[in-house]
DNA sequence: GTCTATAGATTGATAGAC
DNA sequence: GTCTATCAATCTATAGAC
């Protein structure tokens, strides 16, 4: 019994995407040749432009994927519990390695994306939008409370837990666990 | 009247790791070959492998130059005042844009070495001691006033600062001036 | 130390068979 | 839609003249 085209064709998508995924936190954007991307989803590189047109299309493509999968994964959890600051632990732990994705991976590619954003005026929007979901998100997620909501709030604890990731990977000792619910800590309570 | 060999090889030096600065920030590090370097410091690839054996240490010498130039002006201008609320204006224009380099080039050219250093081992320390010597230089320009310094309010505001400028290069309305300081005082005042 | 020249590998992108 | 085959451009790295 034989699959469909779509079948055939919804894998190889998927397939282009995940190897994508993978090897653009590894590699960069840059250091990810199309070749190498098709070779790693077991496809060649025909199909890489069959499906989206080139690279840029791939990376468009993975950002509409992405979406807003990881802001909400992020979040969710965060939503269960009732005790202010074990929202926030939660929220810094899901950041630091949300659900969908593997911690490794997903921060690397999420700069890879920004910068790529950075650097292509037609990709921002994309990112820019994931950055506001983001922001809503954790906004509404520590407002939970009291139900009072504050994009302000969202933008500081986002624009916070970035920084500290980074600090992190290059010296995981440099930023303790206590170190990053204090200063969460002092923004929620500066509404 | 010529000018001595020493004199020239500085000069080309300057000029490639001029011209590298330019370059990763504007396609990043995998996506500046080693001719295109060589060629926009009007040079030849040859003059590359000479000075620095390739391109991880062209990375290396930048990094070496750059060092705590950078932490090294983003404080010093904070500690002329007196006002502990203009400290943390200062500091974060001063952050977006440090003297040494443009604004523009110099936040992207910032991640690209992080990138890089998350990738491969052996520049990590390199990075690592940077971001270091930021938190110390910010940790004792804040704690100016009242003579106690604490280490991780350098490590707090760092982060928050990267987070907030990440956000405001994808939409810069989304990043007020008035929630950075909002942000920056509060976690100043977690002490 | 610096350049030119170049070899060998890799890249992006396309044409054509199935 | 997917593959093979392929061309032209670009890249890394080295050898050798000066």
């Amino acid at each position: 019994m034989r699959r469909t085209q779509d079948e055939r064709k919804a894998e190889t998508r998927q397939r282009l995407l995940d190897a994508a995924t993978a090897l653009i936190a590894e590699r960069g954007v840059a250091g990810t040749s199309i070749d190498a991307l098709a070779e790693a989803a077991d496809r060649t590189s025909g199909a890489v432009y069959a499906h989206f047109g080139g690279k840029e299309g791939v990376l468009v493509a993975l950002l509409d994927e992405l979406k807003d999968a990881v802001a909400a994964a992020i979040v969710e959890e965060s939503q269960a519990d009732d005790d202010d600051d074990q929202h926030l632990e939660v929220l810094w732990r899901n950041f630091v390695a949300p659900p969908p994705l593997a911690g490794d991976v997903w921060v690397l590619l999420e700069h890879e994306l920004w910068l790529y954003a950075c650097r292509n005026p037609e990709a921002r929007p994309l990112v820019a939008a994931r950055y506001e979901s983001a922001r809503r998100g954790i906004a509404d997620a520590v407002a939970a409370d009291d139900g009072e909501s504050d994009d302000a709030v969202g933008t500081l604890l986002i624009a916070l837990m970035i920084g500290l990731e980074m600090q992190r990977r290059l010296d995981p000792a440099a930023v303790p666990d206590e170190v990053a619910y204090r200063g969460m800590r002092a923004l929620l309570e500066s509404r």
